[in-house]
DNA sequence: ACGGTATGTGACCGTTCGTGCACAATGTCA
DNA sequence: TGACATTGTGCACGAACGGTCACATACCGT
């Protein structure tokens, strides 16, 4: 599963527990998180921090891989104008 | 890059960021966070919020994949062992 | 319909975030 | 070696974290 929002995480989150028979109580104790905040992942909240994300994910067998988007390129290659926009009121 | 920890995070970003010929400044425009916030996560702050994690990620050209660990498990599967330890003092 | 479990949500609290600024340390290139 | 850009780090501030508790709602098997 392509992971480009929260989201995708959440429905991803949500959808393996659910495969794997958990309540978001046992997943939070596996985890060392609270119930609460798996609630809070589950329905895409963002501003969670990665470290437990990343917790989370492994108790429930999931791995994260990192991939370029764009396999063609090999030069460096910026996105003028996003940079540019960004830069604008500065 | 399969992201097990923040250490492979970390490297990873600041990896494509140096094949993209981006200094730190650059890409946390792009990104729209700090430019301190960017020396953290290469250093393997572990407490970054996913949400910008995810959008420093897309302006790099990144794209998290999520995969599940154990290909060949179909049926419901538990770590029983880390379930029970996490609930034993409780 | 009923009972128990599971989940969502809000408030409170202590802690820590992310930003902006300043300055030191490091790297780079002529 | 000497500018200059880049990166790391500490501080103060407002904002929001994650944990916990409480309660309402939703779900499920019987």
């Amino acid at each position: 599963m392509k992971i480009t929002s929260m989201r995708d995480l959440s429905a991803t989150v949500r959808g393996r527990r659910q495969d794997l028979g958990l309540s978001q109580a046992e997943l939070a104790a596996m985890a060392k998180v609270s119930r609460e905040w798996v609630s809070g992942v589950e329905s895409g909240k963002a501003t969670v921090e990665v470290g437990l994300v990343i917790r989370l994910l492994a108790a429930l067998g999931l791995v994260l891989d990192l991939v370029t988007d764009d396999p063609a390129t090999v030069e460096p290659r910026v996105n003028l104008d996003a940079l540019l926009g960004a830069l604008r009121d500065r």
